[in-house]
DNA sequence: CCGTATCCAAGATGATACTG
DNA sequence: CAGTATCATCTTGGATACGG
């Protein structure tokens, strides 16, 4: 007896449409992007390799827990690349790839947009906000 | 005697440049773009206006909780309109704004990007994965 | 200089039950 | 039909201190 409710049903049709959602191109890019800190690192590698230190300093509002760990998750999407020189004390470099450099356009098309609209969206807040 | 330690300012520094990122149009576009649910309802709103229950049905990976919720947002950010017409059982119908319409747009640029790049990330992700 | 470990707060999402 | 209320859980991000 396959006698399924019709709440069982939607949950399965939840569980199946939730593991298609997770291989979606889009939300993948969307879910790098939207890291509170790989947008200014892209950025700030924008115009070529810079050392960890370098990073920190243009990207202040970081910690030097989050710069990491942001590198991190940017070098194993293969879109920066960590260059370990061993010296004393150690020298680090970080440089966008193909790839990276790829993405930065698209994150400019975003922040493009954002600039030609954002004020719309912020008055629509305005009217809902005080509507209600 | 202003003795602010190195510690102390680059605090300061933090919270200076952060106050700056919540007004980065690029990120305010990001955070509502990657909100789990926001691409979909907008996708299901691409052709025209829907009714609620057409919605849940569009987007079965949403609770109502989490629909609701998305809708509100967008109608607050102005990208849909929410349509309330008195009859029982009550009819509420849901529409793409042309603000909507204009981020449906970028958003299918960042789903070209993703089609075209992702398999680039993933291999990636396997070479970093497997070689630590 | 560069990175890691620990602890913690806040927000996002989900399960579930209930209402006009 | 459409929406709300409550409670639980998971993920992000931040503070802080320590280590090679």
């Amino acid at each position: 007896m396959t006698t399924r409710t019709a709440e069982q049903r939607r949950l399965d049709a939840r569980v199946a449409h939730n593991r298609d959602l997770d291989g979606c191109p889009g939300h993948a890019i969307l879910s790098i992007l939207a890291e509170r800190w790989t947008t200014l690192v892209l950025e700030a590698l924008a115009e070529g390799p810079r050392r960890h230190a370098e990073l920190a300093r243009a990207v202040p509002g970081a910690t030097q827990r989050m710069l990491t760990r942001t590198l991190r998750r940017l070098e194993r999407d293969g879109l920066v690349t960590r260059t370990v020189t061993a010296q004393v004390p150690v020298r680090v470099d970080y440089a966008l790839t193909e790839l990276g450099t790829d993405l930065l356009e698209l994150q400019q098309s975003v922040l493009c947009f954002g600039r030609r609209r954002i004020d719309d969206i912020r008055e629509a807040r305005r009217r809902y906000d005080s509507g209600s």
